[in-house]
DNA sequence: CAGTGGTCTAGACCACACC
DNA sequence: GTGTGGTCTAGACCACTGG
């Protein structure tokens, strides 16, 4: 005989779930990523209601929310409150390290970041804050500062249409900024980076480290993440032609809201100078 | 009177839960986060079992597990059942998309991937397979391919030590490919990209992208990724001088084992031929 | 065999957006 | 108000691993 899970509980004797079989709220959840991955369900689609799940599985409540958990946390779906599960989706801004040390590219004297967003006709807008503090380990330890030894910090919140879109905490070496604009909590027209120039700290070679995690709580509140989403963290470290750090600049992207890009060229030397060319042979991957 | 959140259910009237005060799950999954980040719990260290929680914090058994998934989520600890949850951490490889192209460098005259590796003192092997495939969107949009045809990919999967590193599918137009070493599914030599190079396709430049998002489920289990973990999806393309794609590489990379690294010079000017750098100006990001 | 986490049920109350 | 998802309780049975 033939009979629903819900009414099977009440007289088996022997495992429905087990080995073979896999279990019920994963077999939900494959059911409606299948509709999403074959465009049934489309971005922004709404999701049947919990109770609707309830009724079409024959499972308990709670069986349907671990099933939709698991869809949650791969970043397929999101439960906006009360309105209901929405099918997630959407666009993805370029995001390019390159486009940045050294001068500014000719024309573009306003901050990239501001000029070129707005090309896309979204309203970009960005919150600056300075201050003088004991930076954490991942910045202090690539400017080499000693610990404890205070350095200076703007952090950038970026909106695009109220909306986050990454953050960006710069630190620089206390005696290289102290006495400059980028001590001042406004946007730089002509950037950070060029005013470390005209104070003897031109930056020639730089070196960008991606990490991919989840989000701490706080960085999932600052930058508004849905539940699921993961961040790139993107460190830059600038150095002079002396090879001393000048610059360290955290990038925190919302891994559904950009695509990183490089271009380069084919061919495979290393960049900068040989004690750092020697560092790089000695661990690495190569993509064919 | 105090009272035990459980006691509490029975009379009281208000909720406990609501406005300021975060729900019980949260202010468990704080607790113990705050643990692990101060270092009383640390990498690799059990946690109390779920029983002990209950008891600890006087709650039900599914409200403890509903702060557990939180961790879990969060890539903080993982759950091996059935010896309890453990704090996860650990070491990142580097890896290096700039340490491919074009030629070897001198005295590497094996796979990259390998030799490299091999000098961490741990065990490099891989699975090849090769097959013609109608490919990908992700590919065939990046070859130029019209919808439909065929292509070459070289499917890998990279261990370390029996454990998952990361897989590499790269995807070549038919018509290079064929009768080359490039279909047979062991080990090249010299590379995969000097047999292009020594069949009239040298590339001479790259577009690297790199996409963040939790891994499918297919992923998880290639992989073997525990809950929590996203995946950096590392995309190659290569470009002859003559701006033609003849190759595409999609890496798949754990987050929690990898860092990606890119060396670079504090030059701005875009690589490549003119109508590629015109595309540059168009959208973007810096980083200070 | 004992103890762990995994799955599922059943039912309660809550906050919040929208009508 | 109504209905949505969010939180929590209580208790059952299961599979797997290790002593």
């Amino acid at each position: 005989m033939l009979c629903s899970p819900k009414q099977a509980m009440e007289w088996r004797t022997v495992s429905v779930y087990g080995s073979g079989t896999r279990s019920v709220k994963i077999r939900i959840a494959d059911a409606i990523r299948a509709q999403i991955l074959d465009g049934t369900l489309a971005t922004g689609d709404r999701l049947p209601t919990e109770a609707q799940l309830v009724d079409e599985y024959d499972v308990a409540r709670n069986t349907v929310r671990d099933a939709l958990a698991l869809l949650v946390n791969e970043g397929l779906i999101v439960s906006q409150r009360p309105r209901g599960y929405f099918v997630r989706g959407g666009q993805r801004m370029q995001y390019r390290p390159q486009s940045d040390l050294g001068s500014r590219r000719s024309g573009a004297s306003r901050d990239s970041y501001l000029t070129e967003q707005a090309m896309a006709g979204r309203q970009p807008t960005q919150k600056i804050e300075v201050a003088i503090v004991v930076p954490p380990p991942e910045a202090a330890q690539r400017l080499a500062l000693d610990e404890g030894q205070p350095a200076v910090v703007r952090r950038r919140v970026r909106l695009l249409d109220g909306e986050a879109y990454h953050t960006n905490d710069s630190y620089f070496p206390l005696e290289l900024a102290q006495a400059t604009e980028i001590m001042s909590p406004v946007d730089i027209d002509r950037g950070a980076n060029q005013v470390l120039a005209e104070n003897g700290a031109q930056q020639v070679r730089a070196r960008d480290e991606i990490f991919v995690r989840m989000p701490t709580p706080g960085e999932a509140q600052r930058l508004d993440l849905a539940p699921g989403t993961p961040v790139a963290v993107h460190i830059t470290t600038g150095y002079t032609a002396d090879n001393v750090p000048v610059r360290v600049a955290v990038n925190v992207l919302p891994g559904d809201r950009h695509v990183i890009i490089y271009d380069r060229l084919a061919t495979n030397e290393p960049y900068g100078p040989p004690e750092l060319a020697d560092d790089m042979d000695d661990a690495g991957a190569e993509d064919e």
